[in-house]
DNA sequence: CTGAAAGCGCTTACAG
DNA sequence: CTGAAAGCGCTTACAG
């Protein structure tokens, strides 16, 4: 009975039609607000789609049309803040065009990324936002290609042929080493951690070229792991160098909170001891005493770009592919001072 | 052509069918596995889908068969850590059936939750996971009845005739109470912030009526700004009061992280000086210093008990309502201490 | 085990 | 402006 109900309720636009004492066709048109239908006559469709709680059914009008109003975003990680916030950007651009979003977490593995990717396909999805799981070949985009799926790169990238909307890592590498510099540092290290890919590779990169064109001495890179909760303990391998730094550069928020936690728990005072400076900054920034000098990336602004962009692709799957990088923002606040040359 | 090429790669069922030299209803029985296809034959399809680049395409299915495979996930906010790691369980849970997840944002906002709820219907989802947004009326239970809507309230709940899973938010601050009253404290203080919901009543509830059964002075809930980058600077109205609180329960980890920050600003050493409960307990708690006593709610865990009562529901839409709550865990690290007497 | 047929709810020319 | 008809890609009895 319940059933029986539930398949009763369901009204098509054909008992609107009939309710309406029209043909379903016009239905349809006053569906698609199409200026061909008459005032008195899209009142009284209007009127009976209200009267018989008609649902539109997207799914049956997909069949004819080649739009299915749901785009796919897949992310490596979903507990990491910086990627929520990247979320709701992407949500947040792609609900204002009426669109939805099909969320997947590929927990940075290319075979459960692949069968994801299946899955949206055969939910039809008109485009995905995708960043890349760490080892993601460079075929993928081969593939996406011969789908004909639109699909933009967003924060980490395989290949030049997909629209890819980024961060400018080595310019963000440059302001914080920039700084430090400016302070009077000298021996800075970078310290790192999470899986490869390029955007991991950039940072990397960045921080040599900067440290360079200081004549600093490059090179110190220091791996931590993976998991928040593991970092704090691991901080001495922050002093296990050849040369003490005198500043640490943090890969990301993550590893700027373990880090700004341990090294309280060694009895160093951020800012005088020892300059920490994160990257990301995430709403933590503010919140961690010493305030964290950080760089910033921008997550939410970056998803509404990305969103933007593969709506436009949508739109036109032969644009030319683009490449948008942001720019990042070194926000100065209590985390760094001079280097204590007693060390 | 592009599109020509688009266009003529779809390959539909029934190219399969033809390339197998099989009716469509054959290869439509391989498609979902029936035993009643012979396996030579199965093979023979397997490999014409492999060869051909089929992919099943879900909405035509569906038009057919009551299952869209898409369920929806309503939150209030997507920047909160705390509902990143609710989408986290979420979707892990629910992609695990083979369904995939719609997520929106519904920024607290009825209007526009009841938006997000009419385009979810349109595209058929199978069900839904709403965190209602503050303010939401209980008659919306209604609707979702009307509508044969299966629904799982998740952390908030508007109604005890849909399911609803939990935390058993009294228990927590019980728990917080208890053990700070264990240390001594009589002046307890609730710093609670945001808008108000079922979740924030029974906190606040459960913050009375454990200090009544404490025999402790009840009442002192103190409201802080929404945003964290605001809650610092308000750390004063702790200050305010006639009494000066020796411990403050926080709302939720934001106020946590606000108020750590703050009092440290004031110079107070946070175990010592003042003690300081936290609430949600996400990574976070573990990293700041000192490491943050907390009461524990696991919202990756709610998340998928979420999901695994939806998908019951799913299958079974004439079951009672069910209600789960979950336990809290006090957590104690180091922001607990005696009162200083002194104050 | 397999084939032919009807139908899910929509849109889209094509006539009127 | 409106109606009749075909078709999107599948599934489901129903015969064989």
């Amino acid at each position: 009975m319940s059933l029986e109900e539930r398949r009763k309720s369901r009204v098509t636009l054909l008992d609107v039609a009939r309710h309406a004492n029209v043909s379903r066709a016009t239905a349809s048109l006053v569906l698609r607000k199409s200026p061909l239908v008459g005032s008195e006559t899209r009142i009284r469709v209007e009127n009976a789609m209200r009267d018989l709680g008609y649902v539109y059914n997207i799914g049956a009008a997909r069949l004819r049309v080649e739009r299915s109003q749901i785009i796919g975003a897949i992310v490596p990680n979903l507990t990491n803040p910086f990627f929520a916030e990247l979320l709701s950007g992407i949500e947040g651009a792609i609900g204002a065009t009426g669109k939805v979003v099909i969320l997947a977490n590929s927990g940075d593995e290319v075979e459960r990324q692949e069968m994801l990717l299946r899955r949206m396909r055969e939910h039809g999805v008109d485009g995905v936002i995708l960043c890349p799981a760490a080892c993601t070949e460079q075929a993928l985009s081969d593939q996406i290609a011969d789908w004909g799926m639109p699909v933009v790169q967003v924060l980490r990238h395989i290949s030049r042929d997909l629209d890819y909307v980024g961060v400018d890592y080595a310019a963000g590498m440059r302001q914080a080493v920039d700084y430090l510099a400016s302070l009077g540092h000298e021996t800075i290290a970078f310290a790192v951690h999470g899986p490869i890919h390029s955007a991991y590779q950039e940072r990397v990169d960045g921080f040599h070229d900067a440290m360079r064109s200081r004549a600093l001495e490059p090179g110190m890179i220091i791996r931590f792991p993976a998991q928040l909760g593991d970092i704090a303990e691991a901080t001495h391998l922050l002093f296990d160098q050849p040369k003490r730094p005198t500043a640490v550069i943090c890969f990301n928020h993550i590893v700027a909170l373990g880090l700004s936690a341990g090294l309280h728990d060694c009895g160093l005072t951020i800012g005088r001891d020892i300059s920490l400076v994160g990257f990301d900054d995430v709403a933590d920034a503010e919140a961690i005493r010493p305030k964290l000098t950080s760089v910033a990336t921008g997550p939410v602004a970056i998803g509404e770009m990305a969103a933007r962009l593969l709506v436009d692709r949508i739109a036109d799957p032969d644009l030319p592919a683009r490449h948008v990088v942001s720019d990042t923002i070194l926000h100065i606040r209590q985390s760094c001072g001079r280097p204590d040359r007693k060390n």
